[in-house]
DNA sequence: TCAAGTTGTCTGCTATAATAGACAACTTCA
DNA sequence: TGAAGTTGTCTATTATAGCAGACAACTTGA
């Protein structure tokens, strides 16, 4: 009896595994495995390594890789996907929609890291829709900034914002400056100002999507798109948003 | 995938097993009886049910009850007897043998609950090796005190003293009132009195330390032979003690 | 488009886990 | 002394765990 397991395992986990413990070898493996991701060996929404680079470095057959990552499949702590790879699926941020929406608060309040990075800023002339929701004439000046939001490393959203060029001219510089928004319009005395609407939708990432959210071609994305008002109801800015779905989870009360 | 699990078992794991935890199935019965153990529900030195009741009870069969069982027998959290049945361990307690030698220190520091029980007290004659040891004529009076001990309601050992009737007329009265022969000797003015030396050996358990022990006749024990003597080395007490080897272990600091 | 690398699925094979039954060896108790 | 109940040991069978190999289906990047 027993004579099996003296076999292989030179340089594994020997250590704190007893010969014969009544735990599968599989299990020990997917433990093995979800340690790992849990002490940040893996990064959030990363490739982990082949089934067959794992079956050698925990020296055991590749079915049995397969089968401590189906169970942590089941657990929704990875993601197969065939012919690309394995992926830490990380946990989806639940992101409440309320009228005070601020991606740093929301994001730290789950225990991530938030991290905002500006993409681009550019000036545009407000299309007919962005017009009627910023309550501009149709071709009124328009200053747009594309930002990229993460958590913990891992990309969260990638938006755009409009505000008027008249009225907020600086808006790019202070963008740059600060990094977020709401100073953005502090510069400007606008202290309290709030979400008036948010609708929601879902697509499918294109290219665009897929490279700035570290998605795969074909993940769904969830677009928001939201209306910003100061305290008196007055439009201050407009945003579309595309969230990695597999990341975020909006949770929206009703009352 | 994952089917397969749904097929068998329908009487199986009915309460807090999982259907594929990837534990074997003998290792969570042994968890369950060591939980019943750890939890008081066999008390220490008491037989468990037979294996068939065990199977029945698990809902497994017999070998898988064994299987159990040998682990924790590896352990040395049961031991099981032939004809008889499996018996709950207790972990032996280790016991120093020191000049300062007080059961309810000793047991106390081991983390387990110390009692004393007067079995009975009756007056004797010295025999020639009492009266040698404690330096009285042979045929001297004397009040031997006999009195079982206990750690966490296991009984330890079973011991009888012995002391000078004429210099300790009240020794049964007192040790009556107060349980302890640290305080009886207190009461005459000793305060400080110790081991003068001890000898062990050991015998197999007779029908009078089954039923006191609480032990399986032909059982081990080890028996000690003390003499304790007063500050100015003039002997006070001797005492032969019966210890259930099983639950103890002397502790021998040589310097 | 193609080659390399990935996951998914299939067929075997062997060792172990678990079940089932029977009987021996032993203890306990009447 | 004998019956009942216990643990120890044996054989046999089935289901699962794990290993091995092959190939399909798919993705990625050159």
């Amino acid at each position: 009896m027993l004579d099996r397991r003296a076999r292989g395992r030179a340089k594994d986990n020997m250590s704190t595994l007893q010969p014969d413990s009544g735990v599968t070898l599989w299990r020990k493996v997917a433990d093995s495995i979800e340690r790992e991701i849990a002490q940040g060996g893996y990064p959030a929404g990363e490739k982990l390594p082949g089934e067959m680079e794992l079956a050698e470095s925990h020296r055991v057959n590749r079915h049995t890789v397969r089968r401590a990552l189906a169970s942590l499949a089941e657990r929704g702590l990875v993601r197969a996907e065939r012919g690309s790879g394995t992926y830490v699926e990380t946990a989806r941020i639940a992101y409440p929609l309320r009228s005070r929406t601020r991606f740093s608060e929301i994001v730290g309040a789950g225990g991530h890291e938030p991290r905002g990075q500006l993409l681009s800023a550019s000036r545009e002339e407000a299309t007919r829709e962005l017009a009627r929701e910023l309550d501009l004439p149709i071709g009124a000046p328009l200053i747009r900034i594309d930002g990229l939001r993460l958590a913990d490393r891992a990309p969260i959203c990638v938006g755009s914002t409009w505000l008027s060029a008249e009225r907020f001219p600086d808006a790019e510089e202070l963008y740059r400056r600060f990094g977020s928004m709401t100073k953005v319009l502090a510069q400007h005395g606008i202290r309290d100002y709030r979400r008036a609407s948010t609708r929601i939708t879902a697509a499918i990432a294109d290219a665009g999507d897929a490279a700035r959210l570290d998605l795969g071609i074909g993940r769904p994305v969830l677009i928001v798109e939201g209306l910003d008002v100061d305290g008196k109801g007055r439009p201050l800015l407009a945003l579309r948003t595309r969230f990695a779905a597999e990341r975020v989870q909006f949770v929206v009360e009703t009352e």
